[in-house]
DNA sequence: CATGCTTGGATAGTGACACTACCTAACAAG
DNA sequence: CTTGTTAGGTAGTGTCACTATCCAAGCATG
């Protein structure tokens, strides 16, 4: 197919596609002439993937083509390749270092770390994007004089634990592994805002069912 | 306090202090001379919950500043004043309308609701933004050739309605009405990315034990 | 084989967003 | 009196994800 079949065929628009192109998220097509490619399903494939990346999990471009060309290094072993997506995580703000908020919340998310038993964070060189992003988000709830110590934080880690378990077992239930990494991928990517939202939805719910 | 003195003690510059000022998430101060104003200790602590929502939860100025007035907004009934943060929720484009995979996405929500027995969103005259928030992911997901119906949705729900149980525990914690809506605002919006960063670490855990 | 449409490729522009910089006149503080 | 700070205003910055326009080279159709 070339580019307008793409496009009707993906609802994004030529304009966006020749977009992705030269940001690298798509590979070129296959040459036909000096103004014509071919591209085939896999292309049509890989532009819905971005696509949903990009403004359902509101990656960044930038981060999304890190995540397929990780999702696709055939260097990396199976691990890596599925934690690329985690990796990539678009981090907020470094949590300040020189603030007492700040050292509150990296002594609780360590101790929450022991206490769930996660022996794999605690044995990086250095803490993964998600670590940082934890330690932030409770340093703002300590600034703000909300509890935010590990009593708090327990129950949310082991539902995240649960979580965890599912996601992997969708996960394993693909039979490839290159389709076992994208499952991992759009497990972990799409799947917050639909967390996200039934977790808003059931406040809705429970808000009503107490206070109505 | 003057400028300065708000400045120093939440570590916001006093350009962007103005910058609130300006965009009516601040009240200003009261006015000393033609050239001076007086903050207090509510001040910071508005001026820190905002941070924490634009910076950690990511929610757009204008967004924090409709959820910080409708917390304060008198006139509502406790119900909706909690339901202020999910109701100015920033929501993703709009689910398509005219799309077969939107419209699965909308009947397997639908189903989901009947079956968790969520009557409250099935109440309401037209979706909340949440609802229209998973309608357009689900249809992402099955954009992509991923199942969600039903029953892949069925756990995340049961563990959403856990996990606002326990948050509107919290919430009842507090003693007075206004305190419970900020912290019925500050759990909505920055606990989740504790959630996130929570299960993107149990992924990583549960992944090393099943692959390494 | 003329004519109008499409393509790849390149460059420049757009609009939203969250600041950030700079300016001025009026004070304040030592 | 000198130096610094403030409120208030306007304009500029950088990032991001597109979007628009142009061009020369085909391709498709009558």
């Amino acid at each position: 197919m070339r580019l307008a079949e793409l496009s009707e065929r993906s609802g994004v628009s030529t304009a966006t596609i020749k977009y992705y192109l030269r940001e690298g998220l798509l590979q070129p097509g296959r040459r036909i002439s000096a103004t014509q490619s071919e591209y085939g399903e896999d292309h049509l494939r890989r532009l819905r993937l971005a696509r949903a990346l990009i403004q359902i999990g509101k990656v960044p471009v930038a981060t999304a083509r890190e995540v397929i060309a990780a999702a696709e290094d055939e260097s990396l072993d199976h691990h890596e390749r599925l934690g690329a997506a985690t990796l990539a995580l678009p981090l907020g703000p470094e949590p300040a270092a020189d603030d007492p908020a700040t050292e509150t919340a990296r002594r609780s998310v360590a101790e929450l770390l022991r206490r769930l038993d996660w022996p794999f964070e605690r044995g990086l060189d250095e803490p993964s994007p998600a670590h940082r992003a934890l330690i932030a988000a409770v340093a703002a709830l300590v600034r703000l004089g909300y509890p935010g110590d590990v009593e708090q934080l327990l129950p949310y880690g082991r539902l995240a634990e649960r979580l965890a378990v599912s996601d992997l077992d969708l996960v394993e239930r693909e039979k490839t592994r290159t389709e076992q990494i994208e499952a991992a991928v759009v497990l972990t990517v799409l799947y917050e805002p639909v967390l996200l939202s039934l977790r808003r939805l059931a406040h809705a719910e429970e808000s009503a069912r107490r206070f109505l």
